[in-house]
DNA sequence: ACAAGACCTTGACTGAGATCAAGTGGAAAC
DNA sequence: GTTTCCACTTGATCTCAGTCAAGGTCTTGT
């Protein structure tokens, strides 16, 4: 696959998500040893990367595109409880099976280690354990912020939230300034946000053209949206425009 | 305060959370460490541990009752992201203020590490900072589980879900067998539940009398709670009875 | 060009849970 | 003993989001 060959041999040094993941804090001679282990996997929009349950032999990093963590009850309701991004981690070092679905939003990239020599590297080393703390801790405050919008925010509210989220991350990721309006692509479908949102994708559709009747947000086609004032859409996610979340 | 009094002298190797608190894996030589730095506190039950927003200069582990991590719109609406039992720890290395408020739900004993000297301690003893890692992960698995209950469950199948994971965290707390009925004191009013839930006081109420009426739970009070019948209660709970929910 | 199938929108109706309101029960305070 | 207060219960009504249904738009393949 090409999307692979891209970053087949490529090295560390010039690795997109170099400063942004578990093995930011590494020294050269550790990056070493990274190196040596890692290998790389493409996967295809809409392909499933991890089933709830399976056993988990690698962990790694999403290098380009997006995944999702999605928990499912017997009757096939679903939950989205995590969103991945170019440089989250996907696994968890001293456990044997996934605890959720792990799917491919987009076509995706991951930057992939097999479990064993992972979680012996990262007993010597002490820059990768430290950082997958720190990320799991932002993590942690991740889930929790979206627990408020789950569990306490109209579908408008949790619109905008969602909106306000992606648009503040796509802008942190191209590194673009924050003034003026703001334009993206939402890389989720109605139903995936529903996902998220702890909605139908009838009400996010509905809340969708409502916030833009209400000049909150234009959009162009489906997915094109441009956000003309931030503060107006802090406050209709209910946000104080200070801020909320980072991730 | 007496509560103090109890624990002020106290060393490590009697402490009761020893085995699943962050100090669980230690040696010996780095017990002394701590212990050289840990001192207690005590809280009443409703008082504010840590205001969100405020700087953090002390991390702690929970040694009895029980704390709650709450999030607050500016509007009022408040959500419960968070139930910290014995042996949990509170606090996040690396930052410097609070996210969300701590409240001591029932009267509290905290063993605390001032923030700096445990942040040191954390670098120079990995079974701290590994521990740590474990306990951050296990409660990203929690609220992502939380997740799935303010997301998709019904008010019915939330109580019983909350129900039958206090009643599962005390029996693993007290030592109790898993068979026959289970019998334990809610540490949380309606409202506490409320909050936890995404519902209002009144729903709660309204449910847990349901759940009364169909034969679910009994209730000696308003807080007494039997369960004649755990599999029942998991299945009005939207829970495979093999079991969600660890913690 | 046409068919098929995602993906999305909109409308009408329904229902679970919120809101507003009144009342109960039990423990602490006077 | 009775007043007060707090946690809780119950009832009546309302409303927001879910459900069911129909139709639109765009892409992909034949």
């Amino acid at each position: 696959m090409n999307l692979n060959s891209q970053f087949d041999h490529s090295n560390c040094a010039d690795c997109p998500i170099r400063h942004r993941a578990v093995c930011a804090h590494c020294e050269p001679d550790e990056l070493v040893e990274l190196e040596e282990i890692k290998f790389y996997r493409s996967f295809e929009a809409g392909q499933t990367i991890i089933w709830s349950g399976d056993q988990m032999n690698f962990v790694g990093s999403v290098v380009s595109g997006i995944a999702s963590l999605t928990q499912t009850m017997e009757d096939g309701r679903t939950q989205m409880v995590g969103l991945l991004l170019p440089s989250d981690f996907v696994g968890r070092p001293g456990r044997e099976t996934a605890p959720y679905d792990v799917q491919a939003t987009t076509d995706l990239v991951m930057c992939c280690f097999r479990k064993k020599p992972f979680e012996e590297l990262m007993s010597t080393t002490p820059h990768i354990a430290h950082r997958l703390l720190q990320m799991t801790l932002d993590e942690l405050d991740a889930a929790r912020e979206w627990m408020l919008v789950l569990g306490r925010k109209t579908a408008r509210e949790k619109i905008a939230s969602l909106v306000s989220i992606i648009a503040r991350r796509d802008a942190s990721v191209a590194q673009k300034n924050n003034s003026g309006p703001m334009v993206f692509d939402l890389p989720l479908t109605r139903e995936a946000m529903a996902d998220y949102l702890g909605l139908t994708l009838e009400t996010v559709s509905r809340q969708m053209s409502a916030l833009k009747k209400d000049g909150v947000i234009t959009l162009d086609g489906k997915r094109h949206v441009t956000i003309p004032d931030m503060a107006r859409l802090m406050d209709e996610a209910g946000d104080d425009a200070d801020g909320g979340f980072l991730v």
